[in-house]
DNA sequence: CACACTACTTCGCGATACGAAGTAGTGTCA
DNA sequence: TGACACTACTTCGTATCGCGAAGTAGTGTG
């Protein structure tokens, strides 16, 4: 189900977002995300999500060593991948409007 | 941690949503939130998420007998379900608004 | 040389939403 | 009378997912 998807899998959704406009590494999009203000996300959670959009054929991936520490595994958006953030973007919106309906006071019913 | 709760467990918030004005029963409450728009919702989830609240001490239940089928089991929100509705209510718009931003074009960046 | 930071992987756990199936009461329709 | 549909709830097994812990490895600092 898509619903399903969404309940639980906001992080697929915030990592594509993180990719939007910029390539990155796994341990870079992590401080993205918790710079944006998801404080609490595990690395582990990161890297696995990276991962299965990968899998899924929503991105690419390519390595770039570094001079300051091991390499990096970089990710970027596919189109396949802007695709998906589009359409879950909008799944998203749809789904936080519903709950904010029903939380807001019903009182005009 | 509380953002676990949250990336899943919108049911919850949705359940406790659904009885703020009126107590309710869990078929009542199925059809309140697929009316609300969570159109796919399961009906097991939602007796499920139910007994769940019942357990945490968030809710009270009674039977009531029905002369147009089987019995009904209410559930109404206690004072701690109505705090727990409020605290994970705003938790719920924190993490949207965080969503949001993330979403939003980061253009102005 | 110990430690901290970066960077990524693997493993196992717990929570949970779901589908399927089952039980049971009522009403309808042939 | 019997088949079916709708209401109402329960139980069971499954899959997914986010997470913590641990491990590997490279670099720089005290």
């Amino acid at each position: 189900m898509d619903t399903t998807q969404l309940l639980k899998g906001v992080l697929d959704l915030a990592c594509l977002a993180a990719l939007r406009d910029e390539d990155g590494y796994g341990y870079d999009i992590l401080r993205r995300l918790r710079t944006a203000g998801l404080t609490e996300v595990g690395d582990a959670s990161v890297y696995g999500t990276l991962r299965r959009l990968f899998n899924a054929g929503l991105l690419t991936t390519y390595v770039v060593p570094s001079d300051e520490g091991p390499h990096r595994k970089y990710y970027a958006l596919n189109p396949a991948g802007r695709a998906e953030l589009q359409r879950s973007g909008k799944t998203w919106h749809g789904f936080a409007s519903t709950m904010d309906d029903l939380l807001r006071e019903r009182e005009t019913a």
